[in-house]
RNA sequence: GGGCCCAUAGCUUAGCCUGGAUGGAGCGCCCGGCUGAUAACCGGGAGGUCAUGUGUUCGAAUCACAUUGGGCCCA
């Protein structure tokens, strides 16, 4: 049965109907039944931070997902599509502490305890799941959201466990002091992906660092004053050339060592106006030269051989002084060139980012809030040779946008580089889409990675499975279960902070107690496991077996450092590979004009706002066919306006297509291509030709991901072949009522019902709702559209040859149109004749076999066909049009006028018909006045004329009445219609 | 500074892999027309040094190299 649509595409309304639809009849999870005989494919979902709102590029992320899913649950696999959440982390508890009104961890533990602040963040990513998960189903994604995986569920925490023992086991475990970028605010290390840069003012300073037993200065150059107190060494390069320099000015002259070819750039820095080469050498044999440090520092600082002497390194560039200050203590660099020489790092700086006793000039002042006091000791201790300020680029933790310091610390590591070839043989063994995401990107990303810091120094996280003792002794727990041998242990307990915190080991080795590593784990750690956590494997086995590794994941670009990166490192750590074959890799959504989006630029486009306005699947179809998944995409303001058109045009189809077959009672299920055939005209043929080539290109564009092409196809298909020609063409065979073209209008019904159901079907994983409620209204027989099996294209029913001659009609109809526009001529008159000249036979040929569709489309009274350099006669032109020439007959005879009259009389009553609203059925009766010619011309075209208007009567009178009277003005004559509502 | 990607009309883009005659389309703009599914559609018009430069070639939007600008990731 067809059941009309309704005349409007309101998207929102019919999307919310659809998705009522969906959740009354349990759509979502028959269709998971329908198809749980399938094959297993296994995808695994990149979870999203729980921020509480979906953003345009999640919302991209999830339209990848959505329509990959459900374009392979219909081609009958078992898909698994659980969705998941990454809950644990640094902006959840900075958003808590903002609630709590708390600034410090200090706070935290005293103020209001960890268990307090665990349990609201707890809840505070509980809310923002739900909040998020709501937004996702507005944007018709089907998952399975009432099972997500969460990062902070104890049997996920249990598997992230897990595969820390197996990186322990496999000595892939170790802990370090290393130097680490840290946010003094959050008091805790962060990863490089935590931390955002931009430009900053910051002192510049050259400062003197005096040789011992001589009159002369190295001078070292640094931006960070506060870093001079545990300086421990100056480097130099050992291969570029220093010197001694005399600096002459009228202040005085004074000697320093730097680099040669920088003399120049000092003198002018130090305010000297002439400089003196006075000895050169190699940095190499400045090695060991001793020098006065800036500042006194007491016990706290180590003493050895190298301290406060000159040391080689090869990262010394050839800027500045060409000597670079090095405090171990505070620089990755320095820490490394420390540990060659046997240097102790020095930091005075506690977790806070302020200094301890072991500077007590400074103690308990905020590290870059010293810079001035620094300056200022080194001004009257003669040391600051030249002081400015400059901007740079700075880095900023990106949750609490404090400047970032480094600090020496205790931290753990995952020693990737170990894993590294194995790693980059992996990569090789996925696919990735497109493939220089994989060969270029991420191998690009693994050959220069390093160790990988996991630990975090907060509450809100993964505690870290390790526990120590005073002797020494480590234990990696790996399994909930092992909790039982500890005490403190209770019956089902939290394994968050602080309750894990109680959980204590008697040492294997010494008998005393060993206590867990405080710290929490890196949230990237979190979603690395995800594929195996999601099944809590391995303390459950059983679905893991089932489905892993993964068959397919899809994220942005960035996570080539992020996720694509942390499952390649834990997949190879728990199971000697990468979890997934095949990657796909999406662009990012960013602003008109091509910015990132960001709340402090005020540029953000909310997609629910989108989806308000013109509903989810415009937005979906938008987002997927601007350009191709993996580039970019600039938001165009009117873009989702755009592609709601080609929805709109579709929805309009429909309205067209269910209205008649509505009205005529069309039975969809009673016909097949078999019992039709015999009926189908050659523009029906065309129709399935063109049909059966989208099937083809929407399955490759999906096949190659290339998901741009399918919607573009699509596009083409409705717009082009099924708007603005297939329905032009068909309209007059829907219209007519006689016995004999019931044949010919079902033939018609039947093609233009394969083309909507076939469109809705392939549709589908686009833009799900309009798909669906096409489907139930067209007599789709299953519950639902996302049930139907993916179209397989029938190779028979492509007519190449077919399609050829209707480009060439098309072609032909195009120029006749333009001809007559030049001419005046409207196509309401009819064209006595056109002759067409094809540049061979086989295009006459061509033409011909579409001539009822040029003569109707084209309005032309005679065709004819001309053999090459034939000509005409009466003087008529050549047009050229694609391969050939054609000819037009302009004359106008009485019959012509008269039909055209006819046309134009008709037209103005449907145009009065549609301003009285009538109904398309009813009958009316008919009165018109006109010049006596005219009524002549007219009346031989009477039947007609009240065929097509529904005239029960058409009566030709001085003094027309009816319900509604009206004057026309028909090509310069006055014509008078009055229209009545008939009786049926 | 390095790796990867991108650059075609005011905006979004096709064509590039596999070189070939006037570089297609949509949105927007201007003019004209049409309208029993269509807040649609049709015809015409304005608008392009195909980012720049050099090279390869009989021929370059297309291939190579360099430069500039943008994006992501790093240093």
């Amino acid at each position: 049965m067809i059941k009309q649509v309704r005349a409007d595409y309101n998207a929102p309304e019919i999307e919310r109907g659809v998705q009522q639809l969906w959740k009354e009849t349990n759509a979502y999870e028959k269709t998971k039944e329908y198809r749980s005989g399938g094959e297993d494919f296994y995808f695994c979902d990149g979870p999203p931070y729980t921020t509480g709102k979906i953003h345009l590029g999640t919302a991209m992320n999830k339209t990848v997902k959505d329509i990959m899913i459900r374009y392979w649950r219909m081609n009958g696999l078992n898909v698994r599509d659980q969705p998941g959440f990454d809950m644990h982390g640094l902006p959840i508890e900075v958003q808590v502490e903002k609630k709590m009104g708390v600034h410090s961890k200090k706070e935290i533990e005293e103020n209001v305890g960890i268990d307090k602040f665990v349990s609201t963040c707890q809840k505070y990513a509980l809310d923002l799941r739900a909040s998020m998960t709501e937004e996702f189903k507005q944007l018709g994604v089907w998952m399975d959201w009432d099972n997500p995986y969460q990062t902070l569920k104890t049997e996920y925490i249990e598997s992230a466990w897990w595969t820390l023992s197996r990186a322990y086991d496999r000595g892939l475990l170790e802990d370090a002091d290393r130097v680490v970028t840290w946010c003094p605010r959050c008091e805790t290390a962060l990863a490089e992906a935590e931390i955002e840069y931009w430009d900053e003012s910051d002192p510049s300073i050259i400062v003197r660092m005096p040789v011992a037993e001589q009159d002369c200065s190295l001078l070292i150059w640094t931006t960070t004053p506060w870093t001079l107190p545990s300086n421990m060494a100056v480097a130099v390069h050992p291969d570029y050339d220093y010197a001694k320099v005399r600096m002459k000015g009228e202040a005085g002259s004074e000697d320093v060592i730097v680099l040669e070819s920088q003399a120049e750039y000092v003198m002018v820095q130090g305010g000297y106006s002439e400089f003196e080469i006075l000895e050169r050498m190699k940095g190499k044999s400045l090695e060991g030269l001793s020098y006065i440090p800036p500042f006194e520092i007491g016990e706290g600082l180590k003493r050895s051989e190298w301290v406060h002497k000159v040391v080689t390194a090869q990262y010394v560039e050839k800027d500045n002084t060409g000597l670079v200050h090095t405090a171990p203590g505070f620089g990755p660099d320095d820490y490394d060139t420390g540990k060659r020489y046997g240097i102790t790092p020095f930091c005075p700086v506690g977790e806070d980012g302020r200094f301890n006793g072991d500077f007590p000039q400074m103690a308990g002042r905020k590290v870059r809030g010293v810079n001035d006091d620094v300056i200022k000791h080194l001004s009257e201790n003669g040391r600051l040779f030249q002081s400015g300020r400059l901007m740079h680029r700075y880095g900023h933790c990106w949750r609490c946008k404090s400047p970032i310091i480094y600090r020496d610390t205790r931290q753990w590591f995952l020693d990737v580089p170990k894993l590294k070839s194995k790693m980059l043989s992996e990569i090789d063994e996925a696919k990735w889409v497109p493939s220089w995401a994989g060969e270029s990107r991420e191998r690009n990303w693994v050959e220069g990675a390093r160790s990988w810091c996991i630990s975090r120094q907060r509450y809100w996280g993964i505690p870290m499975p390790v526990w120590e003792c005073g002797c020494g002794e480590k234990r990696v727990v790996g399994q909930y279960s092992e909790l039982k041998d500890g005490k403190g242990y209770t019956e089902g307990m939290d394994t968050h902070r602080p309750w894990i915190d109680n959980v204590t080991f008697e040492c294997p080795k010494c008998g005393k107690t060993m206590r867990r590593v405080p710290d929490v784990l890196d949230v990237w750690f979190d979603s690395g496991v995800a594929s195996w956590a999601q099944f809590g494997y391995p303390a459950k086995k059983e679905e893991f077996e089932k489905w892993w590794p993964v068959d397919f994941i899809v994220e942005a670009h960035d996570q080539t450092r992020g996720w694509f990166y942390s499952q390649l490192g834990a997949g190879v750590i728990s199971f000697d590979r990468a979890p997934y074959d095949e990657v796909m890799m999406h662009g990012w959504v960013l602003d008109p004009k091509g910015q990132k989006m960001s709340k402090s630029k005020g540029n953000v486009i909310e997609p629910l706002e989108i989806i308000d306005q013109v509903g989810a699947d415009s937005l979906r179809l938008y987002l997927i066919k601007s350009n191709a998944p993996w580039e970019d995409t600039s938001f165009q303001k009117d873009g989702p306006k755009n592609a709601r058109k080609i929805l709109n045009t579709y929805w309009n189809v429909v309205n067209f297509a269910s209205t008649y077959m509505n009205l005529d009672g069309y039975e969809p299920e009673k016909y097949t291509l078999d019992s039709i055939r015999g009926n189908l005209r050659h523009e029906d043929l065309w129709m399935l030709s063109r049909t059966e080539h989208m099937k083809r290109d929407v399955t490759e564009g999906l096949e190659a991901r290339e998901l741009h092409k399918v919607a573009r196809s699509l596009e083409d298909y409705i717009m082009e072949g099924l708007s603005r020609w297939y329905v032009r063409l068909v309209r007059d065979r829907t219209w007519t009522e006689d016995e004999d073209s019931e044949k010919d209008k079902n033939a018609s019904y039947f093609t233009l019902h394969y083309a909507i159901m076939s469109a809705a079907i392939a549709m589908a994983p686009i833009a799900p709702h309009i798909s669906e409620e096409v489907y139930q209204h067209m007599g789709g027989t299953k519950l639902t559209v996302h049930m139907e099996d993916w179209p397989v294209f029938d190779g028979s029913l492509i007519d190449e040859k077919l399609e050829h001659s209707m480009a060439l009609i098309q072609n032909i109809v195009e120029i006749i149109a333009s001809e007559r526009a030049k001419m005046g001529s409207k196509l309401r008159w009819p064209l006595l004749g056109v002759h067409i000249r094809g540049k061979d036979a086989d295009v006459n040929g061509s033409v011909g076999i579409f001539g009822g569709v040029l003569a109707q489309q084209a309005n032309i009274k005679n065709i004819g066909y001309l053999a090459e350099e034939e000509v005409p006669g009466s003087g008529m032109t050549a047009v050229p049009f694609n391969e050939g020439d054609l000819f037009i007959d302009f004359s106008v005879t009485p019959e012509i006028e008269a039909e055209g009259y006819a046309r134009e009389l008709i037209r103005r009553i449907q145009q009065m018909r549609k301003d009285m609203k009538l109904n398309v059925e009813q009958f009316i009766n008919c009165d018109v006045k006109a010049e006596p010619r005219l009524v002549d011309l007219l009346s031989s075209w009477r039947d007609h004329i009240s065929g097509e208007v529904r005239a029960r009567n058409l009566t030709f009178t001085d003094s027309p009445g009816g319900d509604e009277v009206k004057t026309w003005d028909v090509t310069g004559e006055d014509i008078v219609i009055g229209i009545a509502a008939a009786e049926p």
